[in-house]
DNA sequence: GTCTATACCGCGATAGAC
DNA sequence: GTCTATCGCGGTATAGAC
């Protein structure tokens, strides 16, 4: 117990930056201001410029926190050798990483145009990065003769914007299990590409 | 010649909302000033309220213009018997009708949430005409023994959220022709849903 | 039909008291 | 660390001249 632990120093910059992105989810970046977020933290707008340099640094680091963390999760599953078992992996992680994080997953493809230049690159560097590691998977499937694929680019774009679809209507809860889900767009991912 | 023709009036309209919805997609509906909008048009910012009531019915009247384009194009389609060229039709109009409208369709996407109660619903209505009537070729499709699907209506969203992420990538003028990545994607359809 | 001028408000960000 | 107060700016929308 060598210091305090409950001091508001500790917990204020992480409420603010939850408040943020739920608000920047649910409004959009522009339309949500600095006073908003505040009263969702209860301070006072001010006090957030102790937690802030200004309200891009906020979306800035949203943004690089939730692809960080991404490209982090995605490199820490196991290694597979079979290009099939590869590409399940993949689908079934996408799915399920993106859905436990709605409102940065949204913010992440929403609020690109929000972000100053030299923001804008970073955070695209690194998800053509991930897009990358899909890219790879496909490719080393096609040259194996497992995927029939003509184009592994845009059969990359193609099963991300699939899979990604899935955040905006899957709803914890309702129908189906996110399990099943996975299951569904599995079968259709491995036909997609022929294997 | 009943009446002059080349009057600012009749030509001013149509120049504010390609202007809106120039602006709109590129720097998002919150973003961007009436007064930008009047800049880009080449009035002041007063006079934009001889067109429209305020900022909201510029965004309303562009989405909902969008989508009854939308929706007048896909019915004028010609009428198809097999269910696998159903869907190659559905295929190739979305992907062409899309592409050929990226401003709209961005917009569409992203704005949605500053739309107004009223407004949303109303959008919301037609988006959702539009997407039953693909799950209507896929469940004729299913119910022919000619598509393996689990479950339609999660093959809906797959297939939309998967023609409409060709608009983030797609450019005139860039590798690919757009009929050769419409065959590209409908071959991966195709598979997907087991034809 | 478009202009200028302006009302009124809320923005991001900062300064200085406590 | 948070508050109150405030600066300077730009927002939507309207009024009235031309």
């Amino acid at each position: 117990m060598a210091r305090k632990k409950n001091s508001s120093a500790e917990v204020t910059g992480p409420r603010i930056r939850s408040a943020a992105q739920r608000l920047f989810a649910r409004h959009g970046y522009a339309a949500v201001s600095m006073r908003q977020i505040a009263a969702e933290v209860g301070v006072q707008a001010g006090a957030l410029y102790m937690y802030t340099p200004d309200k891009q640094s906020l979306l800035y680091d949203m943004m690089h926190d939730h692809l960080q963390a991404l490209l982090d999760s995605h490199a820490a599953l196991p290694e597979c050798a079979d290009p099939v078992a590869r590409l399940e992996q993949f689908t079934r992680f996408h799915i399920r990483f993106h859905n436990a994080r709605s409102d940065a997953v949204f913010i992440a493809y929403m609020e690109l145009r929000n972000l100053d230049e030299g923001n804008f690159k970073r955070i695209e560097a690194m998800r053509r990065d991930y897009e990358a590691r899909l890219q790879a998977v496909l490719e080393h499937g096609r040259a194996a003769g497992v995927f029939q694929l003509p184009d592994t680019k845009l059969a990359t774009f193609a099963v991300i914007a699939m899979l990604t679809g899935v955040t905006t209507w899957y709803r914890e809860g309702g129908r189906l299990s996110l399990s099943h889900v996975e299951d569904v767009y599995w079968n259709m991912v491995r036909k997609a590409v022929g294997a």
